[in-house]
DNA sequence: GCTTGCATTGCAGGAGGTTT
DNA sequence: AAACCTCCTGCAATGCAAGC
C-alpha cells in the first residue's frame, strides 16, 4: 500500500506546498460519524486548473508563477481548534469524493465501500488495529490531496495530522515521504523514526535538513524527472536556494541536462553544485531585478538585469572593477549560455518561434557583450589572486612525518576494528586507508575513493598490462606486477589502475565484512562508504586530517594538490617495505637502504605519535579567556564571528597564554560564547530560516611558520625547481644536505634519483 | 543544560583537459 | 595561445553528539 502513496505523491501539482499541524492525532475512527456538508473547497479537475493558470497569467502578464505561490504562501494557512465553539473536532478530507467528513470510516464504509482500498479494511475485524491501519492511511491521503488543492488555489485551510494551537504558517510544514501526514518540519524526524508505514524505522542519519528535501520533494511536480536527479535533490540540504531549485521546471531541467552530461566520479555533488549556484543567481535577480524566474533571464530586454544580477552575486566593485568571486561569476556565464540552449530546444519542439528569436538574441547578446561585461574582469581578478597566492612547498621531511603518522594510525585503527566492531573504528580505518592509497597511487584521489565493492572484488593481478592510459608512469608500470589492482576507466577510456598494497587489500576486506554491522547502508556501493549517507570519505579530507595531526612542521602545506604535484613517486616509494623493494628493484638497492632507516624514524614517531595523545576536552583556563577576550571582544561584544586570519592574530599576540589552542578552537570559542549571549538574551534562531553565507574573499593566510621565499631553497620532485638530480647539495626544509647528511634526509635524495630513473 | 570539538557539507578557486 | 569547461580541493560554516 506504501506504494500506491508513492504514485499518488508522483502527480502532485508543483504548487502543492507542505503545511500544518495540530496537536490531536486523528481520532474519529470508529465513532459516530457527523457529515459535513462540504463547505470547503472542492479539487478542482486538471482542465480546470490549467486553464485558470492561463486566465490568472493572461490577467496579470507581469504576475509569474513564483510571485503568485509566494502570495498564496501567505495567505494559507494550517487549521486549528476552535476552542470558543467548544469542543472542535477535526474534519478530514475523503479521498474518494473530496468531502470534508469528522467520521471517515463510516463514510468510507457507507459510500465508498465499493472501492478496493476500502474493502481491505473489511478483512480485519472492526476495532483492530490493522483495520485502524486501513482507514488512517486513507485518511492521510485524502488530507494529502486536499492540502495539494490548497496550496495550489490558496483557498481553505490545511490538514495537519497534529492541529496547531494557533494559527500556522504553511511554510511550516511538510508531509511523511512514507505516510503522507503532514507534519511540523521541526517534528518530522522525530515521527519519521516512528512512521510504521515505513516499514521499518527510518535512518535519518543523513541529516534533518535532507529529511526534510525529500518530503518537499514529494510535494512538486516531479513525475517527469530522473530518478538520479531525484536522488540528487532528495540529498540537497533544504533551505532557500534548495526551495527555489525546486521550484523552477528551468533549473530542474538544466539539472537533468548534466546530470546526462557529466560522467564525474562525485556527479552527484557536481550537479548540486551546479544547481545550487543557479539557484543562487535566481534568488538574486528576485531580489534586486524585476526578474521571478529562470525563463525570464532570456528575455533579450533583461539582459542588463541578468548581468546586474551575476555582478551582485559575485561581488563586483565598479569602482576598482573587481570581484570578489569571480569564479562565480565565469561559471554562472557558461551555465547560462548552456541554459539558454535548453530554452531554445525546448521552443523548437513546441513550435514557439518568438522564445526561439529571444534565445537567438540572448545567445548573440552574451557573444558579443559577456566577455566585455563580465569574464573579462573575472578573469583578470582571478589571475591578480593566483599570483598573490604564494607557492607553499611542502617539506621532504614533514612528507614523511605524514606517512609515519599514517602508518601509525592505520595499525591501531585496524586493532581497534579487530578488537571492537564500531562505526567509530570503522570510520577511522576506512579514513586511514584511503588516505594512505591515495598517497601510494600518486593522489588519484577521486578514483580511490570512488572504488566500489564490486570493482575491488573484481580486482586483479596480473603483469599483461593492456591500454593502459599516457598518465600512468613507468614506476606504477612495474609497481603493476607485484601488487593487486583495481582497474578504472580514465578521462580518455584508457585503464588507470589503482595499486593495492597487501595491507590495504586486508583492510579493505575487513572494512566489507564489518560495514553491515557499522551501519553502512546496504545501497552504498563504495568500498570507503561513510557509515551515515550514501557517499564514500572524501580523499582531500582524509589526507588532510593526517596531515594537521602528524606533527609536521608546515602542515597546511601538506595538501592533496601539493603532494600530487611535488611528492607523488616519493609516497609511492616511501610505501614499499624491504621486501617489496627488493623484490622490485633487486638486492643491495637504494630503496633497501632507505626503508630500513625509515624504520628507525617509524619507531621513534610511534612512541610519541600524535596519536598517542589522549582525546580529552580542554576546559578554557581563566589566562586563555582573558588572552581571547583582550584581542577579541569586539566580536564576542558584537556577535560576529571572527574570521580566520583574527584568530591567527590572536594566537600570535598570545603565544604563551594560547599555546594549547588552534585558531579553530579559538573561533569555536568565540562563537560558543556569542550563542551564551544570544541564549542569554532570549535570542532564538528561527531554524527554519535558511542560512546564506556569502563568503568574503579570505585574505592570504598567515604563515604559522615562515616559508623559504625562495623556491630554489625547497626540494621537490619538479625538474624545474631542481635542475640536478644527482648527490649535490640541497635544501631539505631550509637546512642543508649533502650527500653524506643524516639518512632521513637522505631518502629524499634517493626518491629523487629514482624518479628520475622512472 | 552547557561547552567543546569533530564530522559533514557548501562554496570559491584552481588544475588541467578540451575546444576554438 | 586563449578561451572554455569540468572536476577536484581547501577552507569555513554549521550541525550535532560526547563530555563535563
Amino acid at each position: 500500500m506504501q506504494e500506491s502513496c508513492r504514485e499518488s505523491g508522483d502527480d502532485i501539482d508543483s504548487d502543492y506546498i507542505n503545511d500544518s499541524l495540530s496537536d490531536c492525532q486523528s481520532e474519529d475512527i470508529g465513532d459516530s460519524e457527523v457529515y459535513d456538508s462540504g463547505s470547503g473547497p472542492k479539487r478542482g479537475t486538471n482542465e480546470t486548473r490549467t486553464t485558470k493558470k492561463k486566465k490568472d497569467k493572461s490577467q496579470n502578464p507581469k504576475m509569474t508563477c513564483r510571485t503568485k505561490k509566494k502570495k498564496i504562501l501567505k495567505t494559507v494557512v494550517v487549521s486549528k481548534p476552535n476552542k470558543k465553539e467548544g469542543p472542535s473536532y477535526k474534519k478530514n478530507y475523503c479521498l474518494f469524493c473530496s468531502k470534508p467528513m469528522y467520521k471517515m470510516s463510516r463514510h468510507l464504509s457507507k459510500v465508498h465501500s465499493d472501492k478496493a482500498e476500502v474493502a481491505l479494511a473489511f478483512q480485519h475485524p472492526v476495532n483492530s488495529k490493522e483495520r485502524k491501519r486501513v482507514w488512517e492511511k486513507l485518511i492521510k491521503e485524502g488530507n494529502f490531496a486536499h492540502n495539494k488543492d490548497v496550496l495550489k488555489t490558496g483557498k481553505g485551510e490545511l490538514i495537519a495530522q497534529r492541529r496547531p494551537r494557533k494559527l500556522s504558517k504553511s511554510t511550516d510544514f511538510v508531509p511523511c515521504v512514507h505516510c503522507l501526514g503532514l507534519y511540523r518540519k521541526k517534528s518530522m524526524c522525530v515521527h519519521m523514526k516512528r512512521c510504521f508505514s515505513n516499514g521499518k524505522r527510518e535512518d535519518i542519519s543523513n541529516g534533518r535538513k535532507r529529511v526534510i528535501s525529500q518530503c518537499v520533494l514529494l510535494t512538486k511536480s516531479c513525475g517527469d524527472l530522473s530518478e538520479e536527479l531525484k536522488n540528487i535533490l532528495g540529498e540537497m540540504v533544504y533551505d532557500e536556494v534548495t526551495e527555489t531549485v525546486m521550484e523552477d521546471r528551468l533549473i530542474l531541467q538544466f539539472g537533468e541536462h548534466i546530470a546526462n552530461e557529466v560522467r564525474s566520479t562525485n556527479k552527484n555533488e557536481y550537479v548540486r553544485q551546479q544547481l545550487r549556484a543557479v539557484g543562487r543567481l535566481v534568488l538574486e535577480a528576485q531580489r534586486s531585478t524585476p526578474m521571478q524566474n529562470l525563463e525570464d533571464f532570456f528575455d533579450p530586454s533583461n539582459f542588463h538585469h541578468v548581468v546586474s544580477a551575476v555582478k551582485v552575486l559575485a561581488g563586483y566593485d565598479s569602482e576598482k572593477k573587481t570581484y570578489t568571486l569571480p569564479s562565480m561569476a565565469n561559471k554562472l556565464g557558461y551555465n547560462l549560455k548552456k541554459i539558454c540552449g535548453i530554452v531554445q530546444q525546448n521552443a523548437i519542439k513546441s513550435g514557439d518561434t518568438k522564445v526561439q528569436r529571444s534565445c537567438k538574441t540572448f545567445l548573440s547578446l552574451h557573444d558579443k557583450k559577456w566577455r566585455r561585461l563580465i569574464s573579462s574582469h573575472a578573469l583578470t581578478s582571478m589571475k591578480n589572486s593566483k599570483r598573490k597566492n604564494e607557492k607553499n612547498v611542502p617539506f621532504a621531511e614533514d612528507v614523511k612525518c605524514l606517512y609515519y603518522h599514517m602508518e601509525t594510525a592505520y595499525h591501531l585503527a585496524e586493532k581497534n576494528l579487530r578488537e571492537n566492531v564500531c562505526p567509530e573504528s570503522y570510520a577511522a580505518l576506512a579514513s586511514v586507508v584511503l588516505a594512505q592509497t591515495i598517497a601510494f597511487n600518486r593522489g588519484k584521489s577521486g578514483e580511490v575513493s570512488s572504488i566500489t565493492v564490486k570493482a575491488f572484488m573484481l580486482r586483479k593481478r596480473s603483469e599483461v598490462l593492456d591500454d593502459l592510459d599516457v598518465s600512468v608512469s613507468n614506476l606504477e608500470r612495474t609497481l603493476c606486477g607485484f601488487f593487486s589492482r583495481v582497474d578504472i576507466r580514465g578521462s580518455s577510456g584508457r585503464i588507470v589502475p589503482i595499486l593495492l598494497k597487501p595491507s590495504f587489500e586486508s583492510a579493505m576486506e575487513l572494512l566489507i565484512k564489518v560495514r553491515d554491522k557499522c551501519g553502512v547502508h546496504s545501497d552504498n556501493p563504495f568500498v570507503f562508504a561513510r557509515t551515515c549517507g550514501p557517499t564514500a570519505y572524501r580523499g582531500s579530507d582524509c589526507i588532510q586530517k593526517y596531515a594537521n595531526g602528524c606533527g609536521a612542521k608546515n602542515p597546511k602545506a601538506l595538501t592533496l594538490m601539493k603532494l600530487r604535484k611535488h611528492f607523488s613517486t616519493m609516497l609511492q616509494l616511501i610505501h614499499l617495505d624491504e621486501n617489496e623493494a627488493q623484490q622490485i628493484f633487486g638486492p643491495n638497492n637504494q630503496i633497501q637502504s632507505m626503508v630500513q632507516n625509515n624504520l628507525c624514524v617509524n619507531t621513534e614517531m610511534q612512541s610519541e605519535g600524535p596519536d598517542s595523545r589522549p582525546k580529552t576536552k580542554h576546559i578554557w583556563n581563566e589566562t586563555e579567556v582573558l588572552a581571547v577576550e583582550k584581542h577579541l571582544m569586539q566580536f564576542i561584544t558584537n556577535q560576529k564571528i571572527p574570521q580566520k586570519d583574527d584568530c591567527v592574530r590572536c594566537l600570535e599576540a598570545e603565544p604563551l597564554a594560547l599555546k594549547k589552542r588552534t585558531w579553530k578552537g579559538v573561533k569555536d570559542y568565540v562563537r560558543n560564547r556569542i550563542t551564551t549571549l544570544q541564549r542569554q538574551n532570549g535570542f532564538c534562531k528561527d531554524p527554519s530560516k535558511p542560512s546564506v553565507r556569502r563568503r568574503q574573499k579570505e585574505p592570504q593566510q598567515s604563515s604559522v611558520r615562515p616559508q623559504p621565499t625562495n623556491r630554489q631553497e625547497v626540494i621537490t620532485e619538479q625538474p624545474s625547481v631542481v635542475p640536478s638530480l644527482n648527490f649535490g647539495p640541497v635544501h631539505f626544509g631550509g637546512t642543508n644536505f649533502v650527500p653524506n647528511a643524516a639518512p632521513q634526509d637522505r631518502h629524499c635524495s634517493i626518491f629523487l634519483h629514482i624518479n628520475n630513473h622512472f
